[in-house]
DNA sequence: CATGAATGAGGATTCATTCAT
DNA sequence: TATGAATGAATCCTCATTCAT
């Protein structure tokens, strides 16, 4: 439980990205994370206490590593669009820039392993951008209506973008980008 | 096979949606669904040939019925604003309508259990609202952007709303759908 | 039990026997059966009691046909190695022409199924042999040795000769039919 | 795999042989063989991939042991009769001592388990003998008759002696030995 | 700390056999 | 007589987890 080898842990991590978005949670097998890392199954079990403990600490050094590259570099600055548009674009680079752990959080999201704790650490990180759009509904920029479709639809557009360019569909440019934060500001916008 | 016993195959496909809404497909097991079905696992195999065909039967029957309940009260008149509106209203009551097929199909449609036949029938359906959406784009009525944007957020739009009326954080009324909908149109809209 | 549909009957039969030629007794199932029957499997409970008996009864009309054919063909007459070699080539001929018949009675044989009712049969059907070199033994035509040596050599080299001959190791011609007498008759021969 | 324990991976491969004796491949399961070795049913995983590699190297070890017997003792010394009867009598002693690897041989050479690596084997192995009755052919001292006749003949020969004797028909003495061998070589002798 | 061996609880699938019609 | 439906027992195989070293 107390990990001594920083390398081994790194590399279990790893390979369990690897292998969800490869194969998809539902595949993922201890043997072969353990196969993939380059250790002994049994291993696993001095890192982690079980495969749902190992999972939900990976949820949550996801979770938290999103949360944080978006906290990093949102752009503080008053104008309300260009703060949105700068988290939206956040978001969006971060989806593209980290497949395999965005992956793996909406498997495991969805999944019997999601946990009541990271249920409510989700929830705990979604108030940040609540009261970004809460400000925009208070100067009247953004539409008076419950926040939960704002959230929804902000979160939604970048998903769906991000997914569209993934597959190919779209290309990974500058005139995507704009398209798609056009959209999520002309829907939310008052 | 030659079901019989129409009775007995309406209840492994009620078992069947249930136990995945309530479990996850992931956890889904043959034994599971007979014993909920009140029938022995072997007689499973008497209507489908196996576990993966159980499951891609489930999926096109889902899929078809959920078409064909959009379709029937879609209204086809000409203001295409109106057309949009009658269609996000039929998915959104589809969703709230029936939800253990939905939530089946999104499970399906992301696991290693989806066929390619279903790849194609899922294509093939979602033909229908291209057409509508690119008709809008000639009346320029709606944005001339790739089309995949218009899609994801339509669709987006309807799931999130639905999700949210169904985890009780907004109300299943008119001013939900009257929102939900405004959202969605801003957005598409030219 | 009391089969009325003798055609009925004469397709299991049929069915059977060629099954096993070509997947093998132990793959044999009586599904497979009754679908290359044209029938339904329950309806093979109505001629036979079980796979056990149905598998005893086919083997002990095998036996027997197989039996009636060496000695409806038998050449009666004194010369006995002419008489030898009239066996030995009906046994060739009736291996060569009943391939099936024959495998089937093969794999039953050293199979669980075979009965000691049927074990039994094949001890009775062997006396008539045994006999006939029994008294070229008398006579001092063939060597005096413990018969089951005879016996053994004496199938055994019609048995080897005809499974060359299928296999199409050895052409199914005089040649053959010459040789193969040859070493069983140098064998036996006084 | 990596069996650690040498004492395990014995017991269950006697278990097999034993088993296959007693009551036939085709009735062969693993949670038998695990029973009779005693252990459970996975722990057979660790000592190999599937029944079928289970089945195959059982062959494969009983083959090449059955082969380096008969050669071991084989008299290489040029009288050709001697060095035929002392592969003859080897054979015979081999089926004899090892009554059990002999049985499963037979059952799986003719079962679906028969791989074609170990069809190869055998045929590689059965050049050895091949080779010798060629010979045998070439100084004139053999019937100048496709040699599969002498092969099927020479093997068959043993086979059948072991048999008997096996069924105590005949007794496991030097007066069987020499019968059986004298009938084997007054069939294949010029 | 690390591991290979071992396991028990299950999972999908097959099949001979029974039964109601 | 004939059948399709139904089943329980059995089969091979997988996997998270434990344990002795």
């Amino acid at each position: 439980m107390k990990p001594k080898d920083t390398e081994k842990l790194r590399k279990i991590v790893q390979a369990t990205y690897a292998l969800v978005q490869q194969r998809g949670l539902a595949a993922l097998t201890l043997a072969e994370i353990a196969r993939a890392a380059g250790i002994a199954t049994s291993t696993l079990y001095i890192y982690f206490d079980s495969k749902q403990a190992l999972l939900d600490q990976l949820y949550q050094d996801a979770k938290t590593a999103t949360f944080e590259r978006l906290v990093a570099d949102a752009a503080p600055t008053p104008p309300l669009k260009a703060r949105v548009r700068s988290i939206w674009l956040n978001m969006l680079a971060n989806r593209l820039a980290n497949p395999a752990e965005i992956i793996f959080m909406e498997q495991y999201t969805s999944s019997q392993f999601m946990s009541e704790a990271n249920r409510e650490l989700g929830g705990r990180l979604a108030g940040f951008f609540h009261a970004i759009l809460k400000n925009g509904q208070d100067e009247e920029t953004l539409k008076a209506v419950p926040l939960p479709f704002l959230m929804a639809l902000f979160l939604g557009s970048v998903q769906e973008t991000a997914r569209l360019v993934r597959q190919g569909v779209l290309a990974d440019d500058e005139q995507t980008r704009a398209t798609g934060f056009l959209l999520c500001w002309d829907a939310i916008k008052a």
